[in-house]
RNA sequence: GGAGAGUUGGCAGAGUGGUUGAAUGCGGCGGUCUUGAAAACCGUUAAGGAUGCAAGUCCUUCCGGGGUUCGAAUCCCUGACUCUCCGCCA
């Protein structure tokens, strides 16, 4: 949520802000609605204060046995026309706010212009000692390779739940689970995060504060009895950890970290990209959620982005980041590093883990606020995620960077005391 | 699922219609005292909004929403959550 002062001190700032995110802009009925809004706070305000002393005197009237009809008839008045006013202002209000909610956050300066995922920007790459892009023999994609090994099944998953729903079996669940272990305890002990596992269903409070509503409705799971979503991402429960809450500066930063499944409905996005683990609707994910001092945000977004590189290099798969342009940057995001693995099969970069700067965005909705030291002024935190790192993708890296000319599968060093095992066959 | 109790400031905890934004205690901050510290004592201590260059003035807020009233933390309705007991269950 932006704040609506900054709208109207810095209109132009913030259509140019929209223009580039693809979002639609409603920024002059906001600005109208808001003086339409000032403007019936300042007439309800005035017949307010006069009520409020009016009733203080009837109240003393009545004390020493006066007769107060007089002043009550007029306050009666007056409470009917604080009701019309009052009525009209919650109205301009809600629409204000139904406008507001659909405001995207603001790219940050640094950030290329683009429209779409064509017009991201590589910043580095990494390849593992030896690595090259060139393939001597064939390589079996995942899903071959799953279905050969019997360690991944998605017919069997579209048979008891339904397409996208994969289900790992033997070698293919341990290798999962060490994956997913080896990762939390990276994080835990080589980077200082805190392991947390949350709900994972939430209700739309949360969901609203970490910007997935109302935009993204469609692309959740609804458990409509009780009103509840099943997580797209650890990012949901964990930074709604701290919604409505004063944190002290000393405790900044939070530094969280959860494995979690995640549920994305994915409308209208089938096709051939949905091979395998390429889309799916549920998967296992590693997610890293930092709470900060505003001036430290940007070094934070550089660093939880380190921090999920770190794990392929541990893992010796090849990945490249990209800069996000403006217009493939989420609705509340303000930067963002995508993370994208090797796959020889595919002959493509695969994203395995995204890493966002959402600055005030996220707090101001989920109201997440610290008290500074120094002058004991309160002030919205600045909130960061970044998947460390979601194992579909990093999954496809692994088998097929991994598989020997046989069509077997080398565990990577790292996680072979995690497997107990070296080698899928 | 059934029955009951509760939700007040950073925390604990008073308050059942009229200077109650809210007693008291703890905590925090400032000060006195002290070589320093502790103790003791004194003072101070919410957030959001409107307006204003500012100082300030005003409004709102006692779990959320609605209602009664000239006036509500206080009365009524409703929702959420917490706790206790019973039932069911991993």
């Amino acid at each position: 949520m932006l704040d609506i002062k900054f709208i109207r001190e810095n209109p132009e700032l913030v259509k140019k802000g929209i223009k580039n995110k693809n979002e639609k802009d409603t920024v002059d009925q906001i600005i109208e609605l808001d003086e339409k809004r000032r403007s019936f706070i300042a007439q309800v305000e005035e017949l307010k204060a006069q009520r409020n002393s009016a009733s203080q005197q009837i109240g003393q009237i009545k004390k020493s046995g006066g007769d107060a009809s007089a002043q009550i008839a007029e306050m009666k008045r007056v409470g009917d026309m604080i009701a019309d006013l009052d009525k009209n202002l919650s109205g301009v209000e809600e629409q204000l706010h139904n406008l507001l909610i659909w405001i995207p956050n603001l790219p940050n300066e640094t950030v290329p212009i683009g429209k779409s995922a064509d017009d991201n920007v590589e910043v580095r790459q990494w390849l593992p000692e030896g690595f090259t892009f060139e393939n001597e023999e064939k390589v079996l994609d995942h899903t071959e390779l799953g279905k050969k090994l019997k360690i991944l099944d998605f017919e069997r998953g579209a048979k008891i739940t339904g397409s996208g729903f994969p289900v790992y079996m033997g070698k293919g669940a341990q290798l999962e689970r060490a994956l997913i272990n080896f990762m939390l305890d990276y994080h835990i002990k080589d980077h200082g995060y805190t392991e947390v596992i949350p709900p994972l269903l939430v209700n739309r409070e949360s969901m609203f504060g970490t910007g997935q509503l109302p935009k993204l409705e469609e692309d959740m799971y609804l458990a409509e009895k009780d009103d509840l979503f099943t997580i797209p991402t650890a990012e949901v429960p964990i930074t709604n950890l701290h919604r409505n809450e004063i944190l002290e500066e000393n405790q900044l930063p939070i530094n969280y970290v959860g494995y979690t499944a995640c549920f994305r409905r994915e409308a209208g996005s089938y096709g051939k990209e949905s091979k395998g683990f390429l889309r799916v609707h549920q998967f296992n994910k590693v997610e890293m959620v930092k709470l900060v001092k505003p001036e430290t945000s940007y070094d934070e977004l550089e660093s939880i982005t380190n921090d999920a590189e770190d794990i392929l290099k541990a893992l010796k798969i090849p990945y490249r980041i990209l800069m996000l342009c403006s217009g493939d940057l989420s609705f509340a995001a303000a930067k963002c590093y995508d993370i994208e693995t090797w796959s020889p099969a595919e002959n493509k970069w695969l994203e395995a883990s995204s890493c966002s700067n959402f600055e005030n965005f996220q707090a101001r909705r989920a109201n997440i606020r610290y008290r500074k030291t120094e002058n004991k002024k309160l002030d919205f935190v600045h909130t960061l995620n970044g998947s460390g790192l979601a194992t579909s993708r990093l999954m496809v890296s692994i088998l097929e960077n991994y598989q020997t000319p046989e069509g077997k599968v080398i565990v990577p060093e790292v996680l072979q005391k995690y497997t107990g095992f070296k080698i899928i066959d």
